[in-house]
DNA sequence: CTGCATATTGAGAATGGTATTCAATATCAC
DNA sequence: GTGATATTGAATACCATTCTCAATATGCAG
């Protein structure tokens, strides 16, 4: 039996001298079922649903907590809000962003990570992460771009 | 003789319909002498120290207008704080950001970027902007840390 | 050069996402 | 179960950014 990302967060908190509260498994059983990047106000909203009484505080600390304990990934775009996303086991990734409808779509290119690495090492550079955005229309806004050009709207 | 960009931005503003003031054209000279990554505050700081009675919302303001105006690059790094670039000749170009001193470094590559369009071409994505940043240790900041561990402090 | 319409300024206050405080409560080792 | 302590939820603090508005500066017309 493969082992479940709540056993993974149990362990940590074990780990670490915290506790498995209903909070934090509910919010982590949401937030791994939403499966996209979510801010911290909207995985609220979905929690709320299933248990109404959690705080939006406590949602904002455990996002904070599940990315200390390798469940989440923390990426700040540029419209200033913080997502987060859940980490399955899937390696490191970057991103495509359309500025049309919001849509995230992912990417992984070794060739990409190899070249930064090389521009790290000319400049005696330590890399510890990085983030490539490209921001852009996805196929579908380019169609409804070319349909108002077209319609002159 | 060269353009300077003083007259840019003044061109600017009057293709708008918008006023070159006293404290438009300070900020630009001093933004523009800085030579540096700059948050609104600390060039609102610099500004104060030659033009005493500007206020921060016309520093802030100018350099929203700068972007604009195609003499100023806005960027969002991991910190939380929006920093300007002032936009000489020099082309695109992405950063090494060094996570111990907060140092920035440019950089560009060809190479990358055309593996950047061929990632969105795959996608069917059409690029507009993208931002690159690489999250790490300078060398000095290397050296250090190799002190401290052999120090063990 | 003068007057006028209007863009701009500066101070302060509003905003919005993030983070903390604190008394009440839940958790868990024993 | 009991007690020490981590956690919760509501409210509030924080802080960069953005807006408001009355006072002022700009620049065009005359």
């Amino acid at each position: 039996m493969q082992k479940q990302p709540s056993d993974h967060l149990t362990e940590y908190l074990s780990g670490q001298g915290l506790k498995a509260t209903r909070q934090r498994q509910a919010i982590l059983r949401i937030f791994a079922a939403a499966g996209r990047h979510l801010s911290a106000e909207e995985l609220y909203l979905l929690v709320k649903k299933t248990a109404p009484g959690t705080g939006f505080a406590t949602v904002y600390r455990t996002l904070k907590l599940l990315t200390e304990a390798g469940l989440a990934d923390e990426r700040r775009f540029d419209d200033g809000v913080t997502r987060y996303e859940y980490r399955a086991s899937h390696d490191h990734h970057d991103h495509l962003i359309c500025t049309g409808c919001g849509r995230i779509l992912e990417f992984e290119n070794k060739q990409i990570e190899e070249l930064q690495q090389h521009v790290a090492r000319k400049n005696r550079f330590l890399v510890q992460s990085h983030r490539l955005e490209l921001y852009g229309l996805c196929s579908g806004c380019q169609s409804k771009k070319r349909k108002r050009v077209k319609e002159g709207t």
